[in-house]
DNA sequence: TTTACTATAAAACAAACGTTTGATACACTC
DNA sequence: GAGTGTATCAAACGTTTGTTTTATAGTAAA
């Protein structure tokens, strides 16, 4: 049928849009991405971002997925295995989807670029997914540490683990040039893991002491 | 003289640019700050900025003050207590210089930024200031694990330490849409440093003893 | 065939940016 | 007092940004 040629040519110049937003924003961030960079590498005019989205920003908004991230946390509690290897794989799977160059980690790279340059959308992205896997952290931690922590110790254990994995994304531009040897392969992201995974296990264990002594 | 008063009014519109730049710079970042605002508050016509500088990127680069950072270390490295205290201190200070909004800690706000969105005077910032105190942490590290372990495990050891203290200044944006009850007061601050200090030290024993069992 | 609608294109728009210009007032030298 | 150099000013410059306009094909419905 003709009117399907049409919706999926349709389709295909709004999808290229999209793609090539996703990969120019997550290069750039919000504010360094220009609409012309979008639609040039999308092989599209200028006008096409403004035709089926509106504006810049409801772009951004629209490339923003969630889901990968969700859906790990998800997964991770499936398991029926200890608290303690549950971060473990958490914090494995998080620097996979935060620093595998090859994988779709796009996605993830586009918000972890909010924390450091908030843009308009950022309340939404905490709230739909920072807020939610932060908590998911928490939970696990508490289960690891025992009932007795108070919320502030607890804030601050989330924070010493999503702080160690956040700093290789975030501290990039500064870690190039100290080390310029230093690569994100998959090996190298393994022994990341498990050195945040071990380094925060001993913390943690040195708080739940100080609490329950 | 007259030299003189006319020297010191000179010197005035300059230093009085150079202390708004600091302010503004450090508040919005190289790219959001603008050379209207910067004027705008020091009180100043908009030429100034090219006529005492040659550029805002110069203006920017005049902002730089890697001293606070480079003789707290020093500063550290004098007294004749063992590692692990000397490391606590260092997490002390420096939380101290990062997160205090009353003290002078402007100048390490304005390089703090530059690790999430580097601009063309990074490479300046990372040999003389980040650099030495990533170096100085990661003697204290040595010093506290032992010469055995490597360098790809201490380097990472190094970024833990930065990773957990960084978190609470990149992340900010982030932390106060989610916990929008939290100051970095005085109190806030021991106690964050207390918890990163704890923390890491129980880290740190724990790489110290995977390597030499 | 005519009409209406959609998708795309080139061009122009208004705003903001860093930077430069040209003029003015002032202090100092001779 | 004429001439010189400096600091400041309002204004404009040229560029880039996101956005809008206007026009042009092509398709579907009447």
């Amino acid at each position: 049928m003709i009117t399907e040629t049409k919706n999926s040519l349709t389709e295909q110049t709004r999808e290229r849009l999209l793609a090539a937003a996703r990969v120019v924003f997550s290069e750039n961030g919000f504010q360094n991405a220009t609409v012309r960079e979008i639609c040039r590498r999308a092989d599209v005019n200028i006008a096409a971002v403004n035709y089926y989205f509106n504006s810049k920003e409801a772009l951004f908004a629209a490339t923003l997925n969630f889901e990968p991230l969700l859906t790990l946390c998800k997964k991770i509690n499936q398991g029926s295995i200890c608290a303690q290897e549950r971060l473990l794989n958490f914090i494995h799977d998080f620097l996979m989807q935060l620093l595998d160059e090859k994988e779709f980690s796009v996605q993830c790279q586009l918000m972890a670029r909010e924390l450091a340059e908030p843009t308009p959308v950022l309340g939404k992205i905490v709230q739909e997914a920072i807020a939610p896997i932060h908590q998911f952290v928490a939970n696990l931690v508490r289960e690891i540490v025992g009932k007795t922590i108070s919320e502030a110790e607890l804030r601050r254990c989330v924070f010493s683990i999503f702080g160690q994995c956040m700093y290789y994304r975030h501290g990039q531009p500064v870690i190039q040039r100290l080390h310029p040897q230093l690569r994100y392969d998959h090996k190298e992201i393994e022994a990341i893991a498990k050195h945040i995974g071990e380094f925060s296990l001993a913390g943690l264990k040195q708080v739940a002491q100080n609490k329950c002594p």
